[in-house]
This record gives structure tokens, C-alpha cells and sequence, in this order.
DNA sequence: AAAAAAC
């Protein structure tokens, strides 16, 4: 393979046969010593990046297919893909996974996970990441989002001088979440292992010994959550001499939780010859002054994320209700989930307590229930997340701690049992299922409470062809301002003034006493083709609003009973449920909540109890 | 008013 002959034979022979050896020569041909010694380089006052990034510079030389593109063939591919960039000379995007002329000990890897081709973000980001300039992703987890920064990384880490002794890492990724980190560190060492590259996950709420023994050894690529990270620097257990590639992961969400003063304390430390590429979801003004701070000339990748957008294989289903009911409605909506084949489902709650009550509530009501939120052990998490992974346990409560990044094959649901703060973080949630292709259903309970996020949530809808719930829009029409018409770039500008701004509104004016009783209102035929809600577009609901919130007058259920045209949705085949046919039948009234313990129903899956954790 | 993250 053009380009990368020399590293894969250096490694093939000699270099290859072991771990790369503390003290050894240079990696493959480079010669040794080039940067035998990293602290001769830090001493220097003007940093050579020529000498650093000479493989990537010379990229395009060296793949002059993905050059030769003509500019139309680019112009459409990146229209059909929808996929914009900004900034000077960004390459061609690659449209076959060869193109990309990975080293075979990464092309193998690819080829046995069978796709088909590369997502749009890896189309663009990868011969942009091995050109080895700084770049920005704005995209949505789940576009394949963490390959595109982690091979180039394989590669750049392969085309560098050996550790040596008392080396950090070559590759840095910091990510907001102890989850997320583990996430990326799996794939990380599922990918380098070919080419024998070490990573370690450093991260906090877990004993410090394995991670600092990885570290000892000697580990080309760290991925790390920012506080265990600073901790373990200022111990002086490692350090970021040899950091050339470093990876800003869900930098959005690392912004909102407050990580900036951590971020910059870490990225000051790293020498300024780097390549640094930032993951972000949306692209506000913190988060485009961090990019200004830590990235020199940049090419900015989008891929429809710059106004709201959730992936469009999702069915989002909305039930305006209030919030006494909302308990009640969950158990149902359960019901008739679990009575699925496939019925993986995570439902998130605001609160901690919350995702605590209702965790006890569906494990006394039989349901193979865990939760999992911020409050619990490191251990406790790990080992819920697993047995929901493992399909050990279908249903995970959760709170936002895992609303990003989270990547479990298979989620088919997703039910916001209260409506996150903020746009972003429905996206996200919703997010967790439709992984890869697939397709999902996510329901979301919103209340009175939830009014300012109204308009926010139709232009979501809207913009993914969904149904809207006219109750929803008539809160949007009276819930003030909406952010849709800003064009998105400021996404979460305003963020603080909607926290701080004034009193809470009094919104019980807004409550709608007729149709908020029960489930007793109206016509059921939910989802059917009755369109005379006029007004209301396309929308599949009637007129009360009652989206999924109707139960069952006709018997039928009403959660996903969507007769196939009742979604506008394109690409898009909504999920055919049948009418729950157990014990527990749907037309039943919320008078007899409850379930029993004898009267739950069985969960699907054999269940174990977690467990004892210590408090 | 809440969530996450270092001890």
C-alpha cells in the first residue's frame, strides 16, 4: 500500500515481532533518535511542525485517487450527504473504505465488520485527519463518529518514533463521561491491536493502580475523563511530552458540565506542533471560542447538525400530559414494550431520586428493570450498563449520564420519562436508539412544565417529518420565543438566560383541565388516518392531542398501533406493533393501577439480581 | 433545579 509500505514492513519484520520495546530504535524506518529524546524537543523554542507532520503533508501526493475527484463529483457527493465544510484546502472526501488507504492491520479490522461505506463524517474526516490538519466534526453520536478520529490516530501513532521509557501517550482523547471514555477505549484497542498499540482509559470513581500500571508500561493512546487525568499530571505519573494528536470528544457537552478551566489546564500542557481534532454535537459560541483557542487554521466538517436534527430513522411519538399521570402511563407503555421481541428500552428521568423511585417502582411491579445516574458506584455502573449491553436486563433507567455517547446495539425505545433541559440532550436521548441503520421509537412525556422547550421539540419533529401532537404546538404557539428562527448557529447562546431569566411562569393557565383528566378523552384511533385535525397538517393526532396518550376505549393499542402512511416520515417503516395479547389486557382503566405483584407481567428475560453493592 | 466529573 502506497505510502505506508515502509511502516507496515518495519513492523512486519523485527519492530513488529514484539510490543514496541522501550528504548528501542525509531519506529520503522524513520531513523533513530529523530526524537530520541522528547525533552530535547520541549526545550526548543520554536516547534517544528515540518519535521512532525512530514507524513501527512504529504498525503495527497501519495493518493492521488481521492485527489483526482472532480470538483462536481465532490460538490454532489457532499450534497447527496449533506455534509458542509469550512475552512482552506480540505480534501477530497474518500467513498470507499480503500480509498482511504488505511494499513492493511487497519483495513482488516474494517472489512470484517462488513460495512458497506464509509459514513459521511468518516468520508470527509478521514482525509482530512491523515492530512494531518486540525479539524472540527460537528455531527451526532452515532455517525461513526469515533472511527473517524480513532484510525487516523492508529495511523499518525504508527508513523511515530517508538515510546520510550517514562513516555505519555501519542494519542489524547478526553470525553466528558467515565462511560463514554470506556466506550472509546474498547474500540481504540479493538482497532490498534493489529498494529500492537497500547491504550488505557483514565477516568475516576475506579481504582487508581491498573490505570497507573497501563500507564507505566506504556500507552500510545489515553482516553480519559478530564479530573483523574489532571490528578495523575500533577502527580507527575504521566505526562503529555509525546501528545501530537489530541481529540476533544463531545466538547459541547464538556463545556456544560464545566470542564473548560480542566480542558485548558490539559491542553496547556500539550506541545503546540499537535494535531487536534473537536467532536461537537452543536456549534455555539463557547464552543467555537474553544476552536479559536486550541486549533490552528481548522477545516470545520457539518453533517446536518447545525440546525436540530435527530436521526431520522427514529419515530418520535409525544404525549402531552401532566405529571401525575406520567407514572401510570410508563407502566402501560411498558406493557405493551415488553411484549416486543425486540424491546431493549432506556427511559430517562431529570432527577436522580427520580430515576431511583422509578427503578424501585417497575423492579416491585416484576419488570427487569436497573438504573443507573451519577450518585451510584463506579462498579454499579459498569455493571449495569453490561447486563443492559448483554440483553441480560431490557430496561435501563438512566439520567443524562448516559443521554450521550452511549452506544448499545439494539435499543429499540427510548422514552423520556421527563423531558430533558435543554434541545440537545432530547436529540441525544433519542439518539441512543437507531444505531447504525437500524430503527427506533421514542416516546417522550411532556408536561406543562416543559412549555419552553415546546417550540424547540416541534422543530424537531418538523424537521425529522414527524407527527406533530397539536397540543404540543399549541404550547409551542404560547411558550414564547422559539430558537428555530436563529439559524442555528447559536444553539445553546442562550442557554444561560433561559436559566436565569425572571420568575418561573405560571403555566397552570396553560392546562388543558378537559383533556389532562385521564385516559379516559376522546376518540382512540390514535394513530389513524382520521386527518380531520386540519390544521394541524399532516399530523396524525385527533384533536384532543392525545398523541399515545389515549387508552384503549376501542381496545386497541394505542402505543405504536401506527397503520403504515399515518407517518409522513420518509425512508422511514414504522414499527407494526401487535395488540399485547397477555394477561393484562390494553383497555383496562387506570383505576386498577397498580399492578400487583401477581398481576405483572413477566419480564421476558431471565432476571438476576445485581449485586450488593456497598452504599 | 439538575446532571456530570478528582481525591
Amino acid at each position: 500500500m502506497p505510502g505506508f509500505s515502509d511502516r507496515d514492513r518495519g513492523r512486519d519484520r523485527g519492530y513488529g515481532s514484539g510490543p514496541p520495546r522501550f528504548g528501542g530504535g525509531g519506529r520503522g524506518g524513520g531513523g533513530g533518535g529523530k526524537f530520541g529524546n522528547p525533552g530535547d524537543r520541549l526545550r526548543k523554542k520554536h516547534w517544528n511542525l515540518d519535521e512532525l507532520s512530514k507524513f501527512e503533508k504529504n498525503f495527497y501526493q501519495e493518493h492521488p485517487d481521492v485527489n483526482r475527484r472532480s470538483p462536481q463529483e465532490v460538490t454532489q457527493y457532499r450534497s447527496t450527504k449533506a455534509v458542509t465544510v469550512k475552512g482552506r484546502d480540505c480534501p477530497n472526501p474518500i467513498m470507499k473504505f480503500h480509498e482511504a488507504s488505511f494499513p492493511t492491520y487497519v483495513m482488516d479490522v474494517i472489512n470484517k465488520a462488513g460495512w458497506s461505506e464509509p459514513t459521511p463524517i468518516q468520508a470527509q474526516g478521514w482525509p482530512l485527519a491523515l492530512s494531518g490538519k486540525d479539524m472540527v466534526g460537528i455531527a451526532q453520536t452515532g455517525s461513526g463518529k469515533t472511527l473517524s478520529y480513532l484510525l487516523p490516530a492508529i495511523v499518525h501513532i504508527n508513523h511515530q518514533p517508538f515510546l520510550e521509557r517514562g513516555d505519555g501517550p501519542i494519542c489524547l482523547v478526553l470525553a466528558p463521561t467515565r462511560e463514554l471514555a470506556q466506550q472509546v477505549q474498547q474500540v481504540a484497542a479493538e482497532y490498534g491491536r493489529a498494529s500492537r498499540l497500547k491504550s488505557v482509559c483514565v477516568y475516576g470513581g475506579a481504582p487508581k493502580g491498573p490505570q497507573l500500571r497501563d500507564l507505566d508500561r506504556g500507552v500510545e493512546i489515553c482516553i480519559a475523563t478530564p479530573g483523574r487525568l489532571i490528578d495523575f499530571l500533577e502527580a507527575g505519573k504521566t505526562n503529555m511530552r509525546r501528545c501530537t494528536y489530541l481529540v476533544l470528544d463531545e466538547a459541547d457537552r464538556m463545556l456544560d458540565m464545566g470542564f473548560e478551566p480542566q480542558i485548558r489546564k490539559i491542553v496547556d500542557q500539550i506541545r503546540p506542533d499537535r494535531q487536534t481534532l473537536m467532536w461537537s454535537a452543536t456549534w455555539p459560541k463557547e464552543v467555537r471560542q474553544l476552536a479559536e483557542d486550541f486549533l490552528k487554521d481548522y477545516v470545520q466538517i457539518n453533517v446536518g447538525a447545525l440546525q436540530l436534527s435527530a436521526n431520522h430513522n427514529i419515530l418520535q411519538i409525544v404525549d402531552v400530559c401532566n405529571d401525575g399521570e406520567k407514572e401510570d402511563k410508563l407502566l402501560r407503555l411498558l406493557e405493551e414494550i415488553m411484549s416486543e421481541k425486540e424491546n431493549k428500552t432506556i427511559i430517562f428521568t431529570e432527577t436522580k431520586r427520580r430515576c431511583d423511585e422509578i427503578t424501585r417502582r417497575m423492579r416491585r411491579d416484576g419488570w427487569p428493570a436497573m438504573g443507573i445516574h451519577g450518585d451510584k458506584s463506579q462498579q454499579e455502573r459498569d455493571w449495569v450498563l453490561n447486563e443492559f449491553k448483554f440483553g441480560k436486563a431490557p430496561i435501563l433507567i438512566a439520567t443524562d449520564v448516559a443521554s450521550r455517547g452511549l452506544d448499545v446495539e439494539d435499543v429499540k425505545f427510548v422514552i423520556n420519562f421527563d423531558y430533558p433541559n435543554n434541545s440537545e440532550d432530547y436529540i441525544h436521548r433519542i439518539g441512543r436508539t437507531a444505531r447504525s441503520q437500524k430503527t427506533g421509537t421514542a416516546y417522550t412525556f411532556f408536561t406543562p412544565n416543559n412549555m419552553r422547550q415546546a417550540s424547540d421539540l416541534v422543530a424537531v419533529l418538523r424537521e425529522a417529518n414527524q407527527a406533530i401532537n397539536p397540543k404540543l404546538l399549541q404550547m409551542a404557539d404560547r411558550g414564547g420565543h422559539s430558537r428555530g428562527g436563529r439559524g442555528g448557529s447559536g444553539f445553546r447562546d442562550d442557554r444561560r438566560d433561559r436559566y436565569s431569566s425572571g420568575g418561573r411562569r405560571d403555566f397552570s393557565s396553560f392546562r388543558d383541565r378537559e383533556n389532562d383528566r385521564g385516559f379516559d378523552s376522546g376518540p382512540k384511533k390514535v394513530f389513524g388516518t382520521n386527518s380531520q385535525s386540519g390544521g394541524y397538517g399532516a399530523s396524525g393526532f385527533d384533536k384532543s392531542g392525545n398523541g399515545f396518550g389515549g387508552y384503549g376505549s376501542n381496545g386497541q393499542s394505542n402505543y405504536g398501533t401506527s397503520q403504515a402512511g399515518a407517518f409522513p416520515t420518509q425512508n422511514f417503516q414504522a414499527p407494526q406493533f401487535s395488540a399485547n395479547q397477555g394477561g393484562i389486557q390494553n383497555g383496562m382503566s387506570h383505576q386498577q393501577f397498580p399492578f400487583t405483584q401477581q398481576q405483572a407481567p413477566q419480564p421476558m428475560v431471565p432476571y438476576s439480581m445485581p449485586p450488593q453493592f456497598p452504599q
